[in-house]
DNA sequence: TCAAATCGTTCACTTAAGTGAAGAAATGAA
DNA sequence: TTCATTTCTTCACTTAAGTGAACGATTTGA
């Protein structure tokens, strides 16, 4: 399970073996049962999380309303807007499949964490991908009808469309699970047709 | 102009008089014309802007129709993704009103920015921040209806809809011209009842 | 194992956005 | 100023999403 870790780092940054030696010693990994709650509306959670198996959401409670934004899976990390901000979360965060992630904290491993320039350099850049990731999925979802969006989903991540139930993926997709249904249903009579 | 410049920096990192001299000799004061081109679909620039005065949009041309997906104004700045990723730009940028901008190239201007670690943390704060800003806007979209979007937009932004012309406004809340006007009228018409 | 809850789909109806066209209003250039 | 262009709004019609309800299928847990 840590080689998965190191494999991720190490295209980012070489580790010496002390190094190494030093992030396991801070006992970061975890194992997550399906359901739990990682992080309410409300809290304030220091937590930044890294996923090396299964799946997490983000989602708020808009008018007593689920409205998923966000799901996370394999070798991506979260860091909770709250985190950030240190101001309560406005959103939830829950596991969708049992999750073996590991879990940071910013002021817990200052030792290790932020003295280093290397991790530094490899905060940096991480940062900086997922700032430009998320711009292309502005756009991409901005500039598509729920359909669309899809069916870009269905090209770029067909996995999620399987390990997630169709009532979050409609919401994830900005629509309500019938008219998920519907689309789904008009996708396929085109396809035949 | 430039007190506008260092003042904003101010907020961030204090600058000796010597570094204030440095950044001016760059002369990277820039005016352009409403109307200009700064960024066309296909091109490699290198080019990031800081605005002092006006305003730039991003657009996408999809099937022959413009999406805008993003106006920029005062104190914001603007990294194209193909100076990130050194690869032909997908969208365009255009300058909507006569603007005042300082025109950075990473590449060039390496000896003064790369060189010294005060604006090195400068730009990491400003990347977080505006990851973080962007966040919570895509989740503002995402869980909201076009209605819903345009109210927001009134509350947060007003200046836009006062500056920015209706057609472009559409594109950007994700509708058709024609639909805004509809709606509009639809908040009229609910206020007045 | 069986009852309860959740989930996905379908249906009929409502509401809002897309489309194409037309005309009024505003803008810009000669 | 005037003429041409662009922009905004309105209209009638189409298409797709929202809503509430029903029903079977699956999952869950007591």
């Amino acid at each position: 399970m840590q080689d998965l870790l190191f494999d991720f780092i190490s295209k980012y940054i070489s580790l010496t073996e002390d190094e190494k030696e030093a992030m396991l010693s801070l006992d970061i990994f975890r194992t997550v049962k399906k359901g739990t709650i990682l992080l309410k509306e409300g809290q304030k959670s220091q937590d930044v999380y890294f996923i090396l198996k299964g799946c997490l959401r983000k989602y708020y409670i808009i008018n007593g309303e689920e409205k998923t934004t966000a799901f996370f899976t394999e070798m991506e990390s979260l860091t909770p807007h709250c985190v950030i901000n240190n101001a309560p979360s406005e959103y939830f965060i829950s596991c969708e499949e049992n999750t073996i992630l590991t879990v940071g904290n910013p002021n817990r491993n200052v030792e290790i964490f932020t003295k280093s320039p290397k991790f530094d350099l490899m905060c940096r850049i991480l940062s900086e991908e997922t700032l430009a990731k998320h711009q292309i999925n502005f756009d991409e979802f901005k500039t598509s009808s729920p359909e669309q969006r899809y069916l870009n989903l269905l090209k770029n991540r067909p996995d999620l469309i399987q390990r997630v139930p169709q009532n979050q993926l409609a919401s994830y997709l900005g629509i309500k699970p019938q008219s998920l249904s519907r689309l789904r249903a008009r996708i396929l009579e085109k396809s035949k047709a």
